[in-house]
DNA sequence: ATGATGCGCGCG
DNA sequence: AAAGCGCGCGCATCAT
């Protein structure tokens, strides 16, 4: 069953389609509904497990949240639409070509129906949000419209060019818009819930590292010290040690020539007043991003609530919107802490992004030493005299397009050992400096290239040509790594979506289960009552294997997930 | 005063 | 030990 679910003026709209995204007979007219029933409404129709199509899971699915509603399945218009204005399996359908149409000629972005986004305002106070701005909103027949074009588009995936991606494309495609949606209602289900965070515990923390709290606007006793330390060392009596600026002039007059403040160039000298400054500039930072203010301002009721941003990196990954939800530091992870008679799992997948090239490539010589639960251990043994450090390095550094240092220099021997695996990331560089889209292995595609790249082709000086290279070199970087980062994230969204599914079916079971509540590119967290774990850590690891099947099938690759279950994040890993 | 940009550093 | 990918954020600094 598919309903839309669309913003009206006295409410909401509500219409069941079917699977192609034509009116359903019964209902040729939307029904309307006003602000004060929708909720209700949209509870007794969850029983017949719909999937929700709407503008945008944000929009409606927080103040449903709020109310008490969870729903099982949605389909969000603005994140699939995206996915397939830009996707290369869709490129020759009218829908990629108009929604490009229209960003080039009216600076709108795709896809068109959706610009701007609708407010699901005046829905009374369930859905107040003065943040939400007050713009032409799109009617139920736009909706519909554009959740028929959509389908359209996934219906042609299989056109011309198919056999470039081994075939499957609409299989593909489908599957990564049911985990984008999904990732969506993860997102804000999570944000709901909140990270377990236990403010006193923070304190703790921050007391034993920074000293008792300041007074607003003042540094810690710490930081007082190491600054008055500083300014005696460097014989500057007003040293600002925040101020890069000062610290650079203070640090030359002193005889350390640094061309940059950062701390591994700051490593290389021998100075007295190193030491210190990179304590300072440790703690500094900690006083700053994750202190007191931090708590104040982002921990409420002993949960952290961010806000995440699904679709915020072009390879796919999440972004988030305030607290810098995705980077707790570690010196903090001490205050994410379970409920009394809960505990914590924390799962990441292990060496994700290498396993992932390894099954884009398929291969076999990789493939064994992936059957390693360390595969960087095992590409050691196979190709690196048993050196791991080299083996990691040389690896990170295909992906990431090393060119210089040891990861460089370390090219050579791996691509002998692994000629099929390096190969892949090579074609994918040598594509996005050509100026050619690369995409990930469900179907999202790379960005054309930045008018910086289209201008640096018409070089003509030896200068400029330089230039052109650097330019293009840059992308080719950005392409090798986008087809592993994006196909990670492909496996990461499954298996978040996965997951979900069987946490899900536990609860329905009546049996204990746990939550989700962090994710981080390749790892999640689940809060959940002790007697929970073992069924959750169970949904886990099947999760990950499942996740390993839709996206390649049955591969003699392993994608190990590894498991800890404690008390405090600071014990994980 | 306010907004944009660059640096530095946290995370994967 | 290192400089190659993707982000968000706070501060200092520069531009308006």
């Amino acid at each position: 069953m598919y309903l839309l679910l669309a913003a009206h003026a006295d409410g909401a709209a509500l219409q069941e389609l079917t699977a192609d995204g034509t009116p359903h007979p019964a209902t040729p007219v939307p029904r309307i509904v006003s602000s004060a029933e929708l909720t209700g409404v949209v509870r007794g129709l969850e029983q017949r497990r719909p999937r929700w199509i709407w503008h945008r899971t944000q929009n409606w699915y927080p103040a449903l949240l709020a109310a008490g509603v969870e729903l099982e399945r949605c389909y969000d218009l603005t994140l699939c639409g995206a996915i397939l204005a830009h996707s290369e399996f869709t490129a020759h359908t009218a829908y990629a070509q108009n929604a490009e149409k229209l960003t080039q000629d009216e600076e709108l972005q795709p896809p068109r129906a959706l610009q701007p986004p609708p407010p699901p305002a005046d829905q009374g106070a369930l859905f107040d949000d003065p943040g939400l701005r007050k713009t032409p909103r799109h009617s139920p027949e736009d909706l519909r419209a554009e959740y028929a074009a959509q389908q359209e588009a996934l219906s042609q995936a299989e056109g011309p060019g198919a056999e470039r991606h081994g075939g499957n494309r609409r299989q593909r495609l489908q599957l990564l818009l049911a985990a984008e949606s999904a990732g969506a209602m993860i997102a804000a289900e999570m944000q709901h819930t909140g990270v377990p965070w236990r403010e006193e515990l923070h304190e703790q923390i921050l007391a034993g590292y920074l000293g008792p709290r300041p007074a607003a606007g003042h540094r810690p006793a710490k930081l007082e010290a190491l600054t008055a330390e500083l300014r005696q060392l460097l014989d500057s009596p007003s040293l600002n040690p925040d101020s890069p600026q000062e610290l650079m002039r203070a640090l030359h007059r002193n005889g350390i020539e640094v061309k940059t403040t950062r701390q591994w160039e700051l490593k290389e000298s021998s100075h007295p007043a190193i030491e210190p400054l990179l304590a300072f500039k440790k703690l500094s930072r900690l006083h700053a991003a994750n202190g007191w203010v931090w708590l104040d301002a982002w921990v409420k009721n002993g949960r952290f609530q961010p806000e995440y941003v699904v679709g915020g990196v072009v390879s796919g990954r999440w972004a988030s919107r305030g607290g810098g939800a995705l980077q707790i530091p570690r010196q903090i992870r001490g205050a994410v802490h379970a409920d009394p008679g809960h505990k914590l799992i924390v799962a990441d997948a292990s060496q994700l992004e290498p396993r992932v090239l390894v099954a884009l490539a398929q291969d076999a010589r990789m493939a064994e030493a992936a059957r390693d639960k360390d595969l960087y251990a095992g590409i050691a043994a196979q190709g690196f005299g048993g050196d791991r450090a080299k083996a990691k390095v040389a690896l990170l550094g295909a992906i990431y397009g090393a060119t210089t240092g040891e990861s460089g220099r370390l090219m050579p021997q791996l691509t002998r050992t692994y000629p099929r695996a390096v190969g892949f990331v090579e074609h994918a560089a040598r594509e996005g400096e050509a100026g050619r889209t690369v995409t990930s292995r469900l179907g999202r595609s790379s960005p054309p290239p930045s008018d910086r790249w289209l201008q640096s082709q018409q070089s003509t000086s030896a200068e400029e040509q330089r230039r052109a290279d650097s330019i293009a070199r840059s992308r080719g970087r950005f392409t090798r790594n986008f087809v592993v980062q994006g196909s990670a994230a492909d496996w990461a969204a499954c298996w978040l979506a996965e997951l979900r599914r069987r946490l899900r079916a536990l609860r329905a079971d009546g049996t204990p289960a746990g939550e989700l509540v962090f994710f981080l590119h390749d790892e999640v967290m689940v809060h959940c009552p002790e007697a929970a774990v073992t069924a959750c850590v169970r949904a886990i690891e099947e999760a990950a294997n499942a996740a390993k099947e839709l996206l390649f099938g049955k591969i003699p690759v392993e994608f190990p997930v590894s498991v800890a279950v404690v008390d405090s994040y600071d014990h994980a890993k």
